[in-house]
DNA sequence: CTTTAATATATCGTGTGCGATATAAAAATA
DNA sequence: TATTTTTATATCGCACACGATATATTAAAG
């Protein structure tokens, strides 16, 4: 009947599905190591950065505490991380990556290629893929732009 | 270290956070008919055909039956919609709409557009949001059909 | 210095997603 | 027809997301 109410027109739609199965893609990979795609958003800034506070993984992942705080939790008893409070600002908890969490980084740097170029094979064009970063930046900002405004 | 284990050289970060935000922008809009933004997408297959077999909105919505099932069960105690065995072959099981699940499309047929309209004013751009519909279908059959493969 | 407000993180409850497995019915095969 | 296989759906367990609330600590105000 209304036509904005059809799946099949629904941008919001085709993002869900979208980040599901990337997202799944990557799921065979981690087994063997036992992580999940959430885990290594953090395994990713902690490489790139140690020591971080959860405000700065949170804010980073665009994600709340509610989120994170589990995530990590699991991840420490994965012996992943350690997580230890701040003694300048208690109320901080800062996340370090154990010798363990370190080690993933050489045996995981591949799959992010190897991932992209399965996808290539398939008949996805680089120019499609580089195509849909700004767009999705834009976008990104532009909803987060509306939330912050409500609050 | 790694340029590609970088948060922001992934395209996959983006859509997962696309999606989270934009799906999480309908939330308040749906929060007075107590439903959710999955639920909606079945109620959306159900206005436009009603009675469809939980198979035929696992095929729609990419999705399992162990992700739809529970869905459909809460919708149901809800009273927006019923199940029943069919009659030709009791393996299906049909979804119908209550009277409740149709008067709901009347009252939620203005959101889709509101949400687009308001994501506009804050300086995406239309043209924008038409060029991703069809980067996203293409990633999304690329991907599809290597899961199909590994069946 | 005490009270209040703000900040940082954690906890709790509910609803997904999804891998793995179970159940039941229909179809195919022996 | 009895057995096996396939199909359709459901169940179970775990890990997110996220709204709501709680806790603890620091900063600000009085």
């Amino acid at each position: 009947m209304y036509p904005q109410l059809k799946l099949d027109n629904q941008l919001c739609f085709r993002l869900y599905t979208a980040a599901r199965l990337i997202t799944a893609s990557y799921t065979p990979f981690f087994k063997k190591f036992g992580i999940t795609y959430p885990q290594y958003l953090v395994l990713m800034l902690l490489w790139e950065k140690d020591n971080q506070v959860v405000g700065d993984i949170t804010e980073r992942l665009l994600l709340e505490t509610n989120t994170v705080t589990p995530i990590l939790q699991r991840m420490e008893k994965q012996g992943l991380i350690i997580r230890q409070k701040s003694k300048a600002d208690s109320r901080k908890c800062i996340v370090s990556l154990t010798n363990e969490g370190k080690r993933l980084e050489e045996q995981i740097k591949e799959v992010p290629n190897c991932l992209a170029h399965s996808i290539l094979e398939e008949g996805m064009e680089i120019d499609d893929l580089k195509a849909m970063v700004p767009l999705l930046d834009k976008l990104i900002g532009t909803i987060g732009k509306q939330t912050k405004q409500k609050e």
